[in-house]
DNA sequence: AATATAGTGTGTATTTTTTACACTAAGTAA
DNA sequence: TTACTTAGTGTAAAAAATACACACTATATT
């Protein structure tokens, strides 16, 4: 989001690209602006960067405003900067993508008054997006989509303890495509990230699915191996 | 590289990973520093970003300013925008690295004046790097450590005609490992994505090695399948 | 002409990884 | 007890990755 215009030479500002998991779905979060340009069009959450935080903590700020949410996993992933980006003048912006589990919708705080709502929306079935956003959302699925194969982001999407069904549901949501369940849990169990709980899934009505967590303990032993999808 | 420091809020830079092979070592240029801050120090090159340029342009110009090459292959990779990075303010940056060949140092325009020298220097035996540039680097070699190994950009660092075995001395530099000679030739080959040509090495007082050259038009008909290393 | 030198170019067997594929077990609800 | 729904499991075949050594060829040297 880019409404701040001070006149500068150029204005630098984070976009993000929230993906949410809500069990079912994969979604977004979207707000609709109510400023000029591109009033009542849907863009992606952003701000400027302030003068003395980082870049990290800038984006983490702009996801903390809109959400109500700390501590969610983000990173950073391209710059866009195109002279002809923003119709009222220089503004090149970073995008970040952050990977959110959600519980419902209650995640949802209140918004700042230039946007007249915020809200999930499934990526399946997005509306058109102001300013360039739309490029910087689609490269923001690919980098996910890339780096689900080798670094262990999927959990960051599920609840602290989650299934395998569900672990591989997430995967097959990125990675746009169907996956063979035992094959997925062979090779994902392989990896030895995952610790077996001694818990079963809960308030199902038939049988009910093992639980298990990501070890962050043993994903460090790892380190310097390559996990691949 | 930052020097000029208007007073705004914040400085938008671009500074530039270049590089380069010379058919032994690879090596990255940088300049000599020839104003405070970190003067007498080795900086990576780099610019502000003009008003009018995108951010792929503004690289391009960097580069262009330093080597008088146009064409070259730059990739963005990452911003440092830490409110430390600068001494003398805010400064946000974004790096790119450039792979290019080396034709021996001709390459090398004069500098202007801020820069006392530009060198290549072997990466083997960099000295230290004014700035957090030291931590520019690294990253921009990671970078092209991976990219390596699924893209086709190993060619960028030879000339037009190659033998297999400079094409195999590029992987081990850039990968920092050596590789079987049998095995690597199989795997490149197979990717189907080099031309043999007619014509052999010249110059070499042994066995003269068979040239070939990077298709292009057969890597375009391989969109979307993987290239692994 | 013979020899030394230095890098080119090639094949196969073994291991590992990936893929394809289908049924029984367990729990809940009616 | 039966029907329903998802959990959980193994094996065989194919493909990919690895390990490994020697003969060939062009030039330079004597």
């Amino acid at each position: 989001m880019e409404q701040i215009l001070p006149h500068l030479d150029s204005v630098f500002s984070i976009d993000c690209v929230l993906f949410g998991f809500d069990g079912k779905e994969l979604k977004i979060l979207l707000i609709e602006r109510n400023e000029e340009p591109f009033k009542d069009w849907w863009a992606l959450p952003g701000n400027i960067v302030g003068s003395d935080e980082s870049l990290d903590q800038s984006a983490a700020r702009i996801l903390y405003e809109l959400t109500g949410l700390r501590g969610i996993y983000m990173e950073q992933y391209y710059a866009f900067g195109d002279p002809g980006r923003h119709p009222q003048g220089r503004v090149i912006t970073l995008a970040y993508y952050a990977l959110i589990r959600l519980g419902g919708d209650k995640d949802l705080r209140p918004v700042s008054t230039y946007a007249k709502q915020a809200n999930w929306l499934p990526i399946t079935a997005l509306p058109k997006l102001a300013f360039d956003h739309q490029k910087i959302y689609d490269k923001g699925l690919e980098k996910i989509k890339r780096r689900i194969k080798h670094q262990p982001i999927a959990f960051e999407l599920l609840p602290e303890k989650f299934t395998l069904t569900q672990l591989q549901h997430v995967y097959e949501l990125v990675l746009g495509k169907t996956l063979d369940k035992r094959n997925f849990r062979k090779k994902i169990v392989s990896f030895g990230v995952l610790k077996e709980l001694d818990e079963k899934q809960k308030g199902v009505s038939y049988r009910a699915a093992t639980l298990y967590r990501f070890d962050k303990r043993k994903y460090a032993k790892l380190f310097g191996k390559e996990i691949s999808f």
